[in-house]
DNA sequence: CGTCAGCTTGATTACTTTCAATTGTTGTGG
DNA sequence: CCACAACAATTGAAAGTAATCAAGCTGACG
């Protein structure tokens, strides 16, 4: 099944509907050898597309799906530390470093992707400045966002953090049609992860946010009823 | 007194007798033309180079001394994200991404340091691939770091992370000729800053591992009396 | 319908912060 | 040189927060 589909769903880079898309300042040409040599893969939600320690052997261009990275911490406590989703690079900054990647890309949902290999990837990057740029833009906002995010875990409380965990899922995931429930079911253990705590601290404090009515549940999904005051209480001082 | 200083202390990059400096690996022309724009600056002990939110003139290449990058948390509540030492450049990477400075980089001790502008460093990085990859090298180190301080602050206690900071104080200032005494005074608000906790609890974990014979004090420097139970009680587990 | 995993809840414990008071240090002006 | 002010360091006690531990509960699924 996994290999009709992969056929199917995953045209060539220079074909790639992804708008948005990591390697869409390249030109057609480029786009083309990018494609000569890539694999495609499908993983299921829960699959694994790399493990932290694992040595890299090329970066991940995420076609459709989500996908968390996450790191394993003491006693194999996971935090999570950034997301990805449809036309987000994963995978890559190992490259540069020799380095085995440095956290575990996990698929959220059903995910495709696109595996650049590490020589054809480097080659890309040296033949084109421009290109380089936009990679340390890239490192640069995640390096940004890494040092924002270690701010928060150090001074935040749970509850900032869980309500700032569900401005972050909003960005990556969205909404449905109805503008208010977050597009994505995670666990609560999952949802701990992200927010940095406990599963136990994660479910107490959605459970009095909800009878605050800041926010609702419906099925395993999230609905953010009162999004002002989900920012309020994320502690945004900044 | 400022500008005799600088005049005297720092040469031209191309005589920069900084060995594992950044612009090492630039030819020395390129050298000799970031020489010729850059301005030369000395910091007294506290002073701020540039501050979180200031837009990003250019760069700064610490020629001596030490500096701390800090990020204000809520109410004024300092975090210690990362320390630059001779060699070292600061402020790059607001540079790409046309932001203000995300941090504030203060002087820990005296420091000379050399301005480049925002233009003629994006000139060089334009002219030399090579270069744009050895900062692609350090915003993934950086990153790299970021990541596991986050996973430290989230996971560790404070006795864990105060150790830790000591091992980051050793690897930043070296020892002194005894090779057990830390090569920098720090005030205990800084410590905290560092570890991620109190001034008070800093104070606590410290004197605690003083009883236990794990470090010494000598005036207000820090000595490691017992390096590997530091490493132990540090509770590295990768 | 039983089972298993994930979810929820309550009680307890541990850790850390906070607050307040005290001591120590440093630098300054008389 | 001393007194004093200002600030840093220390100490103790109290409060608060969140983690841990230990049950029950629920719901999906064979």
């Amino acid at each position: 099944v996994g290999y009709e589909k992969k056929n199917i769903v995953i045209p060539d880079c220079d074909k790639c509907t992804n708008t948005d898309q990591f390697f869409c300042s390249l030109s057609v040409d480029e786009k083309k050898k990018l494609s000569e040599r890539k694999s495609q893969n499908f993983f299921k939600k829960g699959q694994a597309i790399f493990y932290e320690g694992n040595s890299a052997v090329g970066l991940y261009c995420v076609h459709s799906g989500k996908v968390k990275l996450s790191k394993l911490g003491r006693e194999g406590k996971e935090q999570i530390v950034r997301f990805a989703k449809s036309g987000d690079i994963v995978g890559y900054r190992a490259l540069f470093c020799n380095e085995p990647y440095q956290a575990t890309a996990t698929a959220m949902d059903d995910v495709y992707v696109c595996m650049i290999s590490r020589e054809r990837f480097l080659q890309i990057v040296e033949e084109n400045p421009k290109f380089s740029l936009k990679l340390i833009q890239l490192l640069s906002g995640d390096l940004r966002m890494a040092e924002k995010h270690l701010l928060d875990v150090a001074q935040k409380t749970v509850r900032e953090r869980v309500c700032e965990s569900l401005l972050v899922l909003e960005t990556i995931f969205g909404y449905e049609e109805d503008k208010k429930t977050l597009n994505v079911s995670l666990s609560r253990s999952e949802m701990a992860d992200i927010a940095a705590t406990t599963p136990e601290s994660a479910i107490r404090t959605l459970l009095k946010l909800k009878e605050e009515k800041i926010i609702a549940f419906s099925g395993k999904k999230i609905i953010i009823s009162n999004r002002k005051a989900v920012i309020t209480e994320a502690g945004v001082y900044d």
